[in-house]
DNA sequence: GTCTATAAGACGATAGAC
DNA sequence: GTCTATCGTCTTATAGAC
């Protein structure tokens, strides 16, 4: 792995540990074995280097929920392998957790991957719902934009509800309440 | 207000702005018009500072749910008031927030008014739903506890989306998605 | 109680040698 | 490309005068 891939990997870890504040380049270079000039010689500052790491992240996080949401099996089956997919649930969500970073949000650069990777989520969700209206899987008056926004919240915040009790729990129990209230009743 | 009054509600104003993290003393100072001396004078440090301001978020909080929460109307009524409570979306939840701050969820003390802060809002809400149950207004399948964490997971999730996208719109859609599926189909 | 002075180290970056 | 040196500012306090 080149000195460039070393920094922008170590980025990525810090900013999912510790987020864009709390993330400083002396402690990108150490964790990348990599010194000031060198990260400053591919990088223009931290923004720069920060924006490559959100935009690997952000990539990596698409493939892994299409991986769920493209699987076999009828609508719910595949929401259903989407909100339960293995998560490090106390890590939280690489992006979504950005969007409490004030210095991400008022920079639209750094934003800008974000709401993409979340626009895209809440959009293929909002597909497969109404795959599953056209299946007469679910109830004809449901609405996929709706649902669709309320299974991304619901993961973003289960995030938080096991990041706050400090165990996974939580997070899980949140899931089971939106698929059973999704769950076909045939 | 006093001194001390000014450095709690400097400190709300911050956290809430910027978390923990990016919240530094002497911003603390210069927003509250004190010195360094009459901080450290009230105060042990900033994690001191920051348990007391906290401390006083997290019973605003469960003031402002639980007016929504304990007022007329139907179980359905009372989440929907809830869900649908005048918020700042934009700005986040200011106790949610905190959980994606690390040195907060590292630190027992801090974390713990979050932590029961949400854990409150799980149960008054599974009360809520539990009534529901009761008055035959939610179907008999319907668990609380999950349908509780479903509730408050929205909300904080919903946070996430509108702050990706620099607008409200997404919190109230997935408040949507979330009343709809529940919403008694009598 | 509140102020100013002081301090060791971190922050985010630039300069210039190699 | 990578290194060390340097820079001005910020951070999180402590000390001691008023």
């Amino acid at each position: 792995m080149s000195t460039q891939d070393r920094l922008i990997e170590s980025t990525r870890e810090l900013l999912w540990e510790r987020g864009y504040v709390g993330t400083s380049p002396k402690a990108i270079q150490e964790r990348a074995g990599a010194g000031q000039g060198s990260m400053y010689h591919h990088f223009k500052g931290k923004p720069d280097l920060a924006l490559a790491a959100i935009t690997r992240t952000a990539e990596e996080l698409r493939g892994a929920a299409e991986r769920a949401l493209g699987g076999a099996g009828s609508a719910y089956e595949r929401i259903a392998a989407y909100l339960t997919r293995e998560r490090d649930v106390l890590r939280g969500c690489p992006v979504g957790r950005l969007t409490m970073d004030p210095d991400v949000v008022a920079d639209d650069r750094l934003r800008a991957p974000v709401d993409e990777t979340l626009g895209w989520l809440r959009g293929r969700l909002a597909e497969i719902v109404q795959e599953g209206l056209d299946q007469g899987e679910f109830p004809p008056g449901l609405d996929p934009d709706e649902t669709a926004a309320l299974l991304v919240a619901t993961v973003q915040g289960g995030y938080v509800l096991a990041r706050s009790s400090g165990s996974p729990e939580a997070f899980d129990t949140a899931v089971r309440g939106a698929l059973a209230l999704l769950r076909p009743h045939t």
